[in-house]
DNA sequence: CTGAAAGCGCTTACAG
DNA sequence: CTGAAAGCGCTTACAG
């Protein structure tokens, strides 16, 4: 009644001590279950509920979790929080979520605001600038304060925790494999995340799935979505392409949306490959074949990983998780029996 | 080195109590210059940095705001939490957010361990749950705490507190006379969102717009997404639609969708407008006309709103801020030159 | 079985 | 200008 109520508060109704009324509602065996009944119904008279922030000053444990990511408008991500938000919570766990924008400065003032007190650990993808430039020194305060971080997604080999991704390299070579099977032999890699670890890595997949092959090697690396059209339409004329891989949803359904519109057949003339199992694939027309990268999962997993390292639940050496990628083909890809 | 340093440390260092510690790092007046470079370069030097649990505990506030959302993969409330994330930052506050899952249950969990320490305010949009049920017995939680909420886009007149929204009855009613000025003469309303505040009024707005057209009203009612390809077409049988106002994003994408797939052209025989301004309705081929709702600018509001509430910068009575929506066109209905 | 005391890390009114 | 003391709300080792 009237705001929030304390152990003193309550402690004064009932003419007990506050460590007494402390033990019994915490259920301890020192105290009498006669004390304990009247504790607790006093407690709920006055819709008792203990202060969090004390607690956590008290026992150094906040059960929350920090979660930086580059973006909650890329499906990907947005997937990703859910699985993480679902688990945590499953372990009792709250979630600040943190954007980083791609911007290190941004991804280092998260860090710091978070590591202090609010946050027993950090969950984080990279943003594009810190994968670009390297530099990790922004993380000495996650360390220094003996923060756990388990990475998603966007790793990085320089940071020593654990991880949880997929083998974008693979992944990436299965996709184009995808492509030559069903008869592509023009296959050219598209990708607009130039400069993240799994752009990078993407790239290298496509590489070796065309290597000995005889498909010529074409990447095509777009900054600005201003010019996707001109760059692509472009490299259509140079030559017969019949297959892209893209390094991820928008790119993909942006590059079938321009093939259209030039008059290009989708999967007739070019099939089209991309990443993130997303609803921007699943609704386009035609449908868009992709590389699923388990998203929720991958939250999902992170999370849990990140709790139990705080409980102290798994071995001191990181975990490295890879998880297994599946293509889920639709109407963007020439059927298989099709195959020329 | 080592962890985590408290003034405590410094303190012993310096040989300096605390108290006076703690005032040179404030930077307060009462202490000599000498003693606050020594303090600082101390600080600098054990890379000290203020416990923030601590902090809060003692200030009584905890400069976090609780975000409580029915769900990340809707481009709307992603979008709002892009706004709400980048005004708190700008502001110096956190961000923590639960997801209802459209629950009601989940959303008073999520009330219940926010409130009571971890968070100075609430933003939230009501699941579908609690508005159809208009159960809000959960929320007297937060109000016993004092804990401000601002309400957006999902919003209720029996909770009395700040709102962010828009007209969406207005903005149905705009929606649909736009299709009656391209020349549509059968109009129907398709939603998956019923039961919640928004959808019931946006067809509210419908009905509106074609009382007196001589235009009949048509509800199509989709709780299954699985039905729906069926319930639309066997609408489309019925009568000759030319246009379609869609509740949402993702129904208006798959109208488009399942009506292209049964040979109806988008928009020569049906004109289709949404609503919120998303990826997936700015890459569809045809685009699609929506209403944007300004999904950013309300959670960007809202936070804005929020904070200034707690920092007792507005007059105490609710602010009911109601933003204008404005119509995208694009692709998907008929320009107004075609007009019949 | 109950309570007084110390402490988590900080701030601030009060003395000196 | 500096410091001792109290307190934010809780927990827990220690006495009784």
């Amino acid at each position: 009644m009237g705001g929030k109520s304390t152990l003193k508060d309550l402690a004064k109704i009932l003419n007990l001590s506050v460590s007494t009324v402390s033990k019994a509602i915490n259920n301890s065996p020192e105290i009498s279950d006669v004390t304990k009944d009247k504790v607790r119904s006093i407690a709920l008279l006055n819709n008792y509920s203990p202060n969090k922030l004390a607690q956590s000053l008290k026992s150094q444990r906040t059960k929350t979790i920090g979660v930086i990511i580059p973006d909650v408008l890329m499906t990907f991500f947005a997937m990703a929080i859910h699985g993480i938000e679902q688990t945590a919570n499953s372990y009792g766990y709250k979630v600040i979520i943190c954007l980083s924008n791609e911007s290190l400065e941004k991804e280092a003032e998260s860090i710091n605001t978070l590591v202090n007190g609010s946050v027993d650990g950090l969950i984080m993808s990279l943003s594009k600038e810190t994968q670009s430039t390297n530099d990790y020194a922004h993380f000495e305060e996650a360390i220094r304060y003996n923060t756990p971080i388990v990475l998603f997604d966007r790793t990085s080999d320089l940071l020593i925790c654990d991880k949880i991704k997929i083998d974008d390299t693979l992944a990436a070579k299965e996709a184009t494999e995808h492509l030559l099977k069903i008869g592509c032999r023009n296959i050219i890699f598209l990708t607009t995340i130039y400069g993240t670890s799994v752009g990078e890595k993407r790239r290298l997949g496509y590489l070796q799935a065309i290597e000995n092959t005889g498909v010529e090697d074409t990447i095509i690396n777009i900054k600005d979505y201003a010019q996707f059209e001109c760059i692509l339409i472009e490299a259509l004329k140079q030559g017969k392409i019949d297959g892209i891989v893209a390094a991820d949803e928008l790119s993909a359904i942006s590059t079938i949306k321009y093939s259209i519109k030039h008059s290009y057949k989708i999967p007739e003339d070019i099939s089209v490959i991309g990443f993130t199992n997303g609803v921007l694939g699943e609704n386009f027309v035609p449908s868009l074949t992709v590389v699923d990268q388990h998203a929720t999962m991958q939250g999902s997993l992170a999370a849990e990983t990140l709790i139990k390292r705080l409980e102290k639940k798994i071995p001191v050496e990181p975990v490295h998780k890879v998880l297994k990628t599946s293509i889920i083909e639709r109407e963007s890809t020439l059927p298989l029996f099709y195959a020329k």
